[in-house]
DNA sequence: TTCTAGCACTCTTCTTTATCAAGTGCTAAC
DNA sequence: GTTAGCACTTGATAAAGAAGAGTGCTAGAA
């Protein structure tokens, strides 16, 4: 591909992402100041090598998956974000009050305010934290909530109904046993050592010890099945406005994949390591028209994810600017 | 309406809740013994009564708004639940390590699942709620979880970003000091407490309570604004399935009621205080072609709120005996 | 060699028209 | 009070035609 062509490329994926009409060679004549007729010939060579498509032959054309992919690398260039944009993002950026985990989040819904795709956080799973607490607080003679903790600050609470015989002493005693032992244990192996090493002792002291072991070992098993990352998708509804979603049951399927948690955490953390990733089309196992950019940081140690789901004809340069943004000065307000 | 007219409009709601196409006069005429004639002159006279109404004027009738109110009032027998929908409910309710909202948390996505519709659970909201116990935990020198505790179980927790010259011990002392003195208080009016009564002792006390109180205040203040429900919507793309929604627009406005917490909160426990309600159609505030069951709850002082919402052409006596048998258990097992 | 003008061709979209089937309302007779 | 019969209305579906957008290709110009 010659510069000419690349520049074609360029124009086609551009326009298509504003317009969401497939691009006529007209439409870039003027652009180009070259006739329609020669715009056509490069076309069919772009076209040849699979950058772009046409809906029937005598449709504009649209980029094609690998038109957009060779577009995101090669052809895109970064946006500054827009005053308004920076304006949005600052009241949060700016605010001391905000642990790391909570202004990402809130960056992140106005992410998807802005564009109107979908944007999901999945807090720093808790893989690779350390148990730094449990406690026992007493609701009344026989219930109790069960507080696990870990050294980010990921909290978890359980309820927990008493059976006549369990004695909320013991349970506190255990409380502090465990955390006397076990503080600082990585939280998916806190279960097993619960079991091996805290079981033991409880079973001497306590006459009830299955059932208190078994109020322990179910406040933490969910830290165990890494079930305890906190996924949260924002703008579920917003991106089905997207003109590519116009089809009842293309909208019916979408919006059920971006109902289930299991499926977004799949596709936004489990594919691959890689720190910034783009899914475009079928790659976003999502849907064939969209695209799923997601993106991994690890600031001071708190690591996690955020991603942007929208169409696949989506504003590249801008998301990735406006997620530049965001975790740079995440990090900035971090070194302070 | 005499007899026979009210047995016509309630095979009418049910031939439509299961056909979900306009119900003729001959479809009728084996199942009454009489001719297609007789049953449209009987229509007219539900028509004209409101009853039912027909799309277009040569075609079948469906239920109107007020049919379906009428049917729900006078009509419909509840419906005993088949085996198969007791023996999925069963696995939840004989369970005995759940907490109450748990079960019926789990109850409700089940009743999703069997009716494909959407079902809202509205904890017991922390109205009426009194102050457990606040608990500050350090997660590393300059970061803490405030946690509050209210005497049913609910549990919040916040983390915060210390400045410099903020000392965790301070932060504990002071939450010692809120334990003592508030422990007991209506979790609304803990905010204003905490600024008459507290503000003014650390004042003397600490070097930096401004930032201490600021930090319980933050803490504390969910629960101030009542935004500590927590709400939660299970199958909102599921609904989406029903036959009524089978246009992008309808799906789209849909989908995005149903995305938005505070007006499911809005719909489901806002309007009236009655026990048991049916918001059919535009009452239900959601989409004219929907229907809205909610029940409040409270068991043992546990209180909360719990909701079916759907087609408004919904199978209304298997929806009520499913909410009836789940409230009925957990009463049952509440009072063992 | 590169670009352009021109034209036939293809395909979508929109409108119009015709037909079919379902179901009603009304009338007259049982 | 019930029924048979019939004219009428309407939506849904398919077919046919016209308009518009855009292409590919060829032949000639720069």
């Amino acid at each position: 591909m010659d510069k000419r062509q690349e520049d074609l490329l360029k124009a086609i994926v551009e326009t298509y992402v504003k317009t969401v009409k497939p691009v006529g060679s007209k439409s870039l004549c003027q652009k180009f100041k070259l006739s329609s007729a020669t715009i056509r010939n490069e076309m069919a060579v772009l076209e040849s090598l699979g950058y772009i498509e046409k809906n029937h032959i005598s449709s504009g054309r649209i980029p094609s998956e690998s038109g957009y992919r060779y577009y995101v690398e090669h052809l895109m260039e970064p946006e500054k974000l827009t005053g308004s944009d920076v304006l949005k993002l600052q009241s949060i950026v700016k605010n001391q009050d905000l642990v790391l985990s909570d202004a990402i989040s809130q960056c992140m819904e106005i992410i998807s305010d802005l564009t109107s795709y979908a944007s999901v956080v999945l807090g720093s799973n808790a893989e690779g934290n350390l148990l730094k607490q449990v406690s026992i607080i007493p609701i009344d003679n026989n219930k109790i909530v069960a507080l696990v903790c870990t050294n980010k600050g990921v909290v978890e609470n359980k309820q927990f109904q008493l059976e006549e015989q369990t004695d909320i002493k013991e349970l506190i005693k255990t409380s502090e046993i465990i955390n006397k032992m076990l503080t600082g244990t990585p939280i998916n192996e806190v279960a097993s050592r619960l079991e091996f090493e805290i079981k033991p002792i409880i079973a001497k002291q306590m006459v009830d010890y299955e059932r208190i072991y078994h109020i322990f070992y179910n406040a933490l098993s969910d830290f165990a099945m890494q079930e305890a990352d906190d996924i949260r998708v924002v703008g579920r509804a917003k991106v089905l406005e997207q003109p590519e979603y116009n089809d009842a049951e293309t909208i019916k399927k979408l919006a059920y994949k971006l109902d289930d948690q299991k499926f977004i955490k799949h596709v936004v953390n489990d594919k691959d390591n890689d720190e910034l990733k783009v899914y475009i089309g079928k790659d976003s196992e999502v849907d064939p028209n969209t695209t799923v950019i997601k993106r991994k940081y690890d600031i001071n140690g708190e690591s996690g994810t955020v991603a942007v789901i929208g169409p696949k004809r989506m504003e590249y340069a801008r998301v990735m600017g406006l997620l530049d943004y965001v975790l740079n000065e995440m990090k900035k307000k971090d070194e302070k």
